[in-house]
DNA sequence: GCCAACGTTGGC
DNA sequence: GCCAACGTTGGC
């Protein structure tokens, strides 16, 4: 099992938005960054945990956890020319774009990034890297427990 | 809206 | 295979 970081804009799809769906997940369409989608497709795998960050918005930072809730599939918006995802190079037989399904697990209170920057046991989390724009990074079992543990002070057994 | 950082494209 | 130009991301 991995643990996940996966950037949202709240704008498109925020925590409250996946907990308001049918299921209460969602396809992850649209990822069109080879690294990201290598992750969905080579490491992921349904259960590992997920936080669910806010992006590109005025409080940038952790909004909730979620988890994967499927394998990777070819992400159905890259055959549809209508949709801003649309990628001319990719047909069925040939899908050049995966994504997995991703289901809510619990609203959290916002952790800010400035207040990562606060914890010196974070330094070396992706998202917190200068020049940083990747959309999925990996987290390392150390920082989940930190954050679910001290920093949101919730038991990670109950999630 | 600005701009730094980064990934991708395409000419050579 | 190099690298300049371009587009995008995302914090501020």
């Amino acid at each position: 099992m991995r643990y996940w970081l996966m950037k949202s804009e709240p704008d498109d799809c925020s925590i409250d938005d996946l907990a308001a769906m049918p299921d209460q997940t969602v396809p992850w369409y649209g990822v069109r960054n080879y690294q990201a989608r290598n992750f969905m497709m080579n490491q992921m795998t349904p259960g590992d945990p997920v936080f669910f960050y806010h992006s590109s918005c005025p409080e940038p930072g952790i909004a909730g956890i979620a988890k994967v809730a499927s394998t990777a599939y070819p992400d159905e918006t890259q055959f549809e020319p209508d949709s801003r995802f649309y990628d001319a190079k990719a047909s069925p037989d040939t899908p050049r774009w995966f994504n997995v399904d991703v289901a809510f697990v619990r609203k959290t209170r916002l952790v800010g990034l400035p207040e990562l920057r606060e914890h010196p046991a974070l330094a070396n989390m992706r998202v917190l890297a200068k020049g940083n724009r990747l959309s999925i990074t990996p987290v390392d079992p150390d920082e989940w427990k930190y954050i679910v543990g001290t920093i949101l002070e919730l038991n990670p057994n109950e999630l």
